[in-house]
RNA sequence: GGUCGGUUAACCGAGUGGCUAGGUAGCGGUCUGCAAAACCGUUUACGGCGGUUCGAAUCCGCCACCGACCU
């Protein structure tokens, strides 16, 4: 019997979490979160976590098992969720990945490239040059280590240099020999549901969940981390507005309306990230029968 | 009824005769390691009708609407 992993994905507040828990009731399988902002134990309310009730009816891995300080990447998603599927295909020959985080979702449906870890302090290093020389001198320096990779980047964006500088100095090599773009066989059959709404009523949701979550104490949950606020894993919606408001810069109310709107606005990069992979089958998320219907032609099929 | 001020794109808002202000929201996109990140692109509007002018958002007249004050 081959094995099959059931992908769920969609944008932010779509509706993922209560048609996962009932795929998985239905298949029977355990869940696989790939959403790389509840990997972090500290960040419940703001990530909407699965309800506990949620947590303890289905068998949930990938959620809060890192702290805020902790260095995650989607390359360790893809082997870390590797690891963990023989174990649950040999329970059940099905497992349901579900989440919206389009980078590590595709790190374990196609693979990613093997590139060297980067020595911290070769990242701290450019990091350094760029606030200290700006973007410019980040360009000269990758334009003599890596000029293939110089002329395909985003100039512009200093995330992108910065990466491709700091694996250049770590493997002695351009960055772009290690981008050989070939996706992974996998030794398991991906169905992959894709969830949507229309525009407006998507954003109506994420409007009203926002409000729920100032409801169940986001303001409370994003002033303990505020010691933590310069760790990448709380540079996320929902908590950078708050420390905003923490820091004097705007009102609490103009930090509800950030929220609300970066939401949205991550929503429709996540939409914009997955349209175009043409293996994925869209569903309303009102037509829960017909996605079961559609898993388990595809299963026999 | 009168006087004055105003009417600019979804919103805010600058612009006094020719040269697409700007901002925000929205929309579209990029993407191989902290990705809920970072970055890029984008909407040619001047209340209505006439007039002056080679040319009007800009000047003139009338009308409509909004606001303030007066009666």
């Amino acid at each position: 019997m081959k094995n099959i992993l059931i992908v769920l994905l969609g944008p932010t507040g779509v509706g993922k979490t209560d048609i996962s828990i009932d795929l998985a009731t239905r298949f029977n399988c355990e869940i696989i979160s790939a959403d790389s902002r509840q990997f972090f134990r500290e960040m419940r309310i703001g990530t909407a976590v699965p309800t506990d009730l949620q947590l303890n009816t289905i068998n949930h891995h990938f959620i809060q098992f890192r702290q805020v300080k902790d260095y995650y990447s989607s390359s360790l998603f893809e082997r870390d969720v590797l690891e963990l599927l023989p174990k649950l295909f040999s329970k059940n020959n099905i497992a349901l990945m579900t989440g919206g985080s389009g980078m590590y979702i595709d790190a374990v449906c196609y693979g990613i490239d093997d590139i060297p870890d980067v020595d911290p302090l070769v990242r701290e290093k450019y990091i350094s040059k760029y606030k200290e020389e700006g973007i410019e001198s980040l360009r000269a320096a990758l334009k003599l280590l890596d000029p293939e990779y110089y002329s395909k980047v985003d100039l512009k964006n200093y995330k992108r240099i910065i990466r491709a500088l700091e694996i250049c100095e770590t493997a002695g090599r351009p960055y772009s020999s290690f981008l050989i773009k070939q996706k992974r066989e996998r030794d398991f059959t991906k169905i992959i549901i894709g969830l949507e709404r229309n525009r407006e009523d998507l954003y109506n949701r994420i409007n009203l969940r926002v409000d729920e979550m100032v409801k169940s104490g986001l303001e409370q949950e994003a002033l303990q981390l505020y010691d933590f606020r310069n760790l990448n894993a709380l540079n996320s919606v929902g908590y950078r507005e708050y420390f905003d408001f923490f820091d004097g810069l705007i009102s609490r109310e103009k930090a509800i309306e950030l929220i609300k709107r970066n939401s949205r606005r991550y929503a429709k990069r996540q939409i914009t990230w997955w349209n175009k992979n043409q293996e994925i089958k869209w569903f309303s998320p009102e037509k829960v029968e017909e996605i079961i219907e559609y898993i388990s032609e595809s299963i026999k099929g």
